[in-house]
DNA sequence: TAGATTGTTAATCGATTAACAATC
DNA sequence: TAGATTGTTAATCGATTAACAATC
């Protein structure tokens, strides 16, 4: 019932050099990235081969957990054998990539300025091609390649380069502002740094990052324990 | 049978002005910081008090939620009124505080400079008290008011001031070793903006905070949209 | 009073885990 | 073969929602 049959079971089933993929479960794309990180490192070791029970420990997972995620996102384990790395590595890439996802910043302040200069995202197929803040004493001023433009030039990038994600670091009562604009400009996700919980519509995806929570909840958490 | 009797039945049960919580779900957690910043919005503008149907619809959550959130976190709702803003307020900070809870950034880079700049925490009991780096090139340098120290004055700043929460911004392969470290010394939460999935002692809290990994995860939202 | 709001008990839903049948 | 690993079906667990009884 609550499984959805992947394959059309009434033609020639299994093709099976097609990966197979629709609305993951939250909970499942939350362990992606884990997936992911742990893949690139055994391909940097030169490891070609690993299996559920492998992957589960090293992630301190449930190993029926990690089967069903890799059947759902792969499918190409072999019983006895376990997953082929690379071949699970590109599965997973398929998962993730349209192609380069083009990303803007709104609001260049402490935070926002050390996102854009932070490179990491670079290596997982995201590319920063905007960094835009009102603030004058800031436009103009460069961030790694990038020169800080004022908020009325938001649209133009957003159309140029098929911006996809945006990223809120402006203060708080900006916050819903600017997201309304990055949405009527064709932005899918967005990365929220305020502590302000955004109303978007249902296809629109939004990651709350606020560091003022996190601290809270792991007060919270600390205290009672 | 999932419900745990906060109370003493067998005495003179309901103390009304004592406060409860024990291990409060995690999903209860997630949600205890959106109450905090909505309360202190209502607040600032003078209101009163307020009700579990008005919360629901202003955060998007359900009402029973809400009403079930309350009452296990304050529970001094009246019927027919509703909650007491400023006395639930404070029950909220009774479940987060001890005190001013301090804390240290490791990893002077980009984004630990960003977040050390970043004054929003100061504002709802955390106060940070030292930032580190192995780097020749930073240490001495300030930020804000403090100045960036060797990793071997860590030991020292997390015995004098207490220091609960560790927030680790360092490079990835250094991650696991500086987690180590700061339990060592004592502290008691981490929050990580690396991509390692640390492996930490059952009672010491850690909160992810990886930047590639959030787009990741936005990355495939998008596209199966 | 009737209506609004509370808190609780029971039902539903979704995700995880356990048990098992199949096999590169 | 026996053992290891796969994927799936069924059971369990936890969190959310619905229904309801109580009442500053």
């Amino acid at each position: 019932m609550s499984e959805i049959n992947y394959y059309d079971d009434t033609l020639n089933s299994k093709f099976s050099n097609t990966f197979r993929t629709t609305n993951l479960p939250k909970s499942v794309i939350e362990r992606v990235p884990f997936y992911i990180n742990y893949l690139d490192k055994l391909i940097s070791e030169n490891v070609l081969s690993t299996s559920s029970k492998i992957i589960s420990t090293e992630l301190g997972l449930g190993e029926v957990q990690v089967r069903k995620d890799l059947n759902l996102i792969s499918g190409k384990g072999k019983p006895k054998i376990g997953y082929n790395v690379k071949e699970l590595r590109e599965d997973f890439r398929k998962l993730v990539n349209i192609e380069t996802t083009n990303m803007i910043i709104v609001g260049a302040g402490k935070i926002g300025e050390g996102l854009a200069m932070y490179k990491g995202f670079n290596d997982c197929g995201f590319s920063l091609v905007g960094v835009f803040d009102n603030d004058i004493n800031k436009i103009g001023k460069k961030v790694c390649d990038l020169k800080i433009e004022s908020n009325d030039k938001i649209q133009q990038c957003c159309y140029d380069k098929k911006v996809l994600i945006g990223i809120i670091t402006v203060p708080k009562d900006k916050a819903q502002e600017v997201c309304n604009m990055m949405i009527s400009y064709g932005i899918k996700g967005i990365l929220n740094f305020t502590s302000v919980k955004l109303d978007v519509p249902d296809n629109i995806s939004v990651r709350n990052v606020d560091i003022s929570s996190l601290l809270t909840m792991l007060a919270i958490e600390i205290k009672n324990s």
